[in-house]
DNA sequence: ACCTAAACCTGGGCGC
DNA sequence: TGCGCCCAGGTTTAGG
């Protein structure tokens, strides 16, 4: 489900609501869920409070900081520690949240009603509390202690397609190789946050085939398709994201950019704009639909 | 470097 | 109702 547009909208709410908590307590009956593995998932971030939540690529990455009734838990030793390895801000560890195809974060209240397909819940000592849901039991969270570790992870990413991409840059990535264009966008190393419906969006803006091998790509081709990248991401973000079938945001709402598809779960149906039936291929496994005649090959 | 298939899992939708 | 099948927003790994 969540692509960037909607990691981020979940990123903004959760900034908006949950810095400043402190994490009292841990409930999970999924061990798989938290990595490395419950035990130091909860050693590492109960007590602690959220300073910061972050994103990169389609990770949510939140930011914690020691207080004084943390210090009182652990001994001396452990808290001189602690406090040689935070940053110069007091930032002292972190988790990183990955909602792959069916994850939601959902910020409630102790008393509000279950919610479906929970899997852990990290209470606040405020009462609230943050959700995380999965029906697919693909997502996880992953506790690490330093600026170090965290940096191996993000390190793997290609630049942010809203913040980091300039169209020489884009043209260059595009330029070594010859794999089906759709393929490179959906490659995380390559490019991050795209995934498959704004992938087959951005392409059906930009008139461009899938499958057309991505060191093909004109240079005017390769301004359109990041300037489309760019538009439907940004759509996404306007409209709250999409929701297909499982994404909600941080307050189990449904987004609506899913109105807006051109051809993503559209086969057979006809093109928008020129009224042939969108097709759909497979391409490196996934679905792929677009239109035979805006977008040939 | 590239490709494919399978794996991780559950659940919704559809045809029969 | 129920069963079998296909499909699903992501990523990793094994094997060719």
């Amino acid at each position: 489900m969540p692509e960037l547009p909607e990691v981020e909208t979940i990123r903004r709410q959760l900034e908006k609501e949950i810095v400043g908590e402190e994490i009292s307590d841990i409930w999970y009956d999924r061990a798989k869920m938290l990595k490395p593995s419950p035990e130091v998932f909860i050693t590492g971030v109960k007590g602690r409070k959220i300073s910061g939540v972050k994103r990169r690529a389609k990770l949510l990455i939140f930011e914690l900081s020691n207080d004084s009734s943390h210090s009182e838990l652990v001994s001396e030793s452990k808290k001189t520690l602690k406090q040689v390895q935070g940053d110069v801000n007091g930032t002292s560890g972190y988790f990183v949240v990955h909602l792959r195809l069916s994850g939601r974060l959902l910020v409630r209240e102790k008393k509000d009603l279950a919610d479906d397909y929970v899997h852990a819940i990290f209470k606040f000592k405020s009462g609230r509390e943050l959700r995380f849901a999965e029906a697919r039991l693909f997502g996880y969270a992953q506790y690490l202690e330093s600026k170090e570790e965290l940096g191996k992870i993000l390190d793997k990413y290609g630049p942010e397609p809203l913040d980091d991409l300039d169209k020489e840059t884009f043209s260059q990535i595009l330029k070594k190789t010859r794999r089906p264009i759709k393929l490179v966008l959906l490659d995380q190393e390559k490019i991050s946050g795209i995934g498959n419906i704004y992938a087959s969006e951005a392409l059906w803006v930009a008139k461009t085939n899938p499958q057309q091998p991505a060191n093909s790509l004109t240079a005017e081709q390769s301004e359109r398709l990041l300037e489309a990248i760019e538009q439907v991401l940004r759509e996404g973000l306007e409209t709250g994201g999409a929701s297909d079938q499982w994404y909600r945001n941080a307050y189990g709402e449904k987004g609506s950019y899913q109105k807006h598809f051109k051809v993503y779960g559209k086969a057979g149906e006809p093109c928008s704009e020129c009224g042939v039936a969108i097709k759909r291929i497979e391409l490196g496994g996934r679905g792929t639909f677009f239109c035979p005649k805006c977008q040939p090959h």
